[in-house]
DNA sequence: CACGAGATTCACGATTTCGTGAACATAATG
DNA sequence: CATTATGTTCACGAAATCGTGAATCTCGTG
């Protein structure tokens, strides 16, 4: 296991075997949640290199998945904004590469979900007559989520300061970088 | 339309088919995140009663769906806290009600999920190796909904709060409760 | 203690979802 | 402009999901 490269760049001094089996194992817990399978897998897969992207046929050929397979999950975490595309320069192939943020950017774009939660809720207890007791129900609950995704907006202004937090506190010393094995 | 009572002692002045319509608008949305069809329809029509509790006849009938299936979509609805199973006192059949805090507990049984995905990222960067760019990234997922996970609380504290000024500002005079069926 | 109302379980059938393979589309290169 | 490498679309088949009907179970009641 002299030196090998892996396609993203990665050194492999790791168990590329075990990489796999936490790529599967954490891909199903999304699954479990209510992600495609094979866009969970795809994701996680991407979060577990150096680069954070990866082509269609080293996706295809690391997850032993068709290319069209991959080209469905690709759609969705695109559309979902949680990974982007961009082409390979100097080649005709194009990259997946997973955001920094995606997280934040996930969860994000719940907002829209919730804000049609709450105006169905509205609509709802209108019909039922707004100071019935279900009517008062549905209000409360669309106040409940107009609340939560004003709050959302706080809470991640938090998260940016405490990442910056946890951001320097990580670096030992403003020495030169040396967890940059820079294979490259 | 006299003086007509619905099951559940809601005075029905209402348009019923408008709110059946309204029940499967909105439970369609719930189905479209990923809730399992019956459960939504279940809920929801839980929320648009006055009473906020049905019995499973009740639901089987207005649903037209079969007692299986309503056993089935309470399971699932008490699984997750949003829905509790009492019994109809003085018959002997069970009545599944919404609680009033259904969806803050809701929202807050996602704790574990959050808890679990933490943890297999912090499994996965130290597989990958704490100080690679992978082993950076999957750490500060992990950091990620740790955080989200702790500001919840504090989310919800200053919802309560809200909703208390909420309740209070609905109550137009200091009058007797009339609005307050009391939920309890 | 037998009866019966009401709830649950289980196997089956239908519907939907999902991944594949193959044809098709697109674009860079000589 | 033909060739080749790459990505996408679409129909098909497999697999999982879901709701039903019928049998089973539980427990209050006469």
């Amino acid at each position: 296991m002299a030196d090998e490269q892996a396609p993203d760049g990665t050194r492999s001094g790791r168990d590329e075997e075990a990489v796999l089996r936490f790529v599967e194992r954490f891909a199903s817990s999304l699954a479990d949640t209510g992600w495609p399978r094979m866009a969970a897998r795809v994701f996680v897969a991407l979060l577990a290199t150096d680069s954070g992207a990866l082509t269609a046929a080293e996706l295809s050929d690391e997850l032993r998945i068709s290319p069209a397979a991959v080209s469905g999950a690709v759609r969705y975490l695109t559309q979902i904004d949680l990974v982007s595309r961009e082409r390979d320069p100097g080649t005709r192939r194009d990259l997946y590469r997973v955001e920094n943020d995606a997280w934040q950017g996930a969860l994000s774009s719940r907002d829209a979900a919730l804000s049609k939660w709450a105006a169905g809720l509205l609509e709802g207890a209108d019909l039922l007559g707004p100071r019935t007791p279900a009517g008062v129900r549905l209000t409360e609950s669309a106040e409940f989520f107009e609340f939560i995704r004003r709050e959302f907006d706080t809470v991640m202004e938090r998260w940016i300061a405490h990442r910056e937090d946890l951001r320097t506190a990580a670096e030992p010393t403003p020495d030169k970088a040396d967890a940059r094995p820079s294979g490259a």
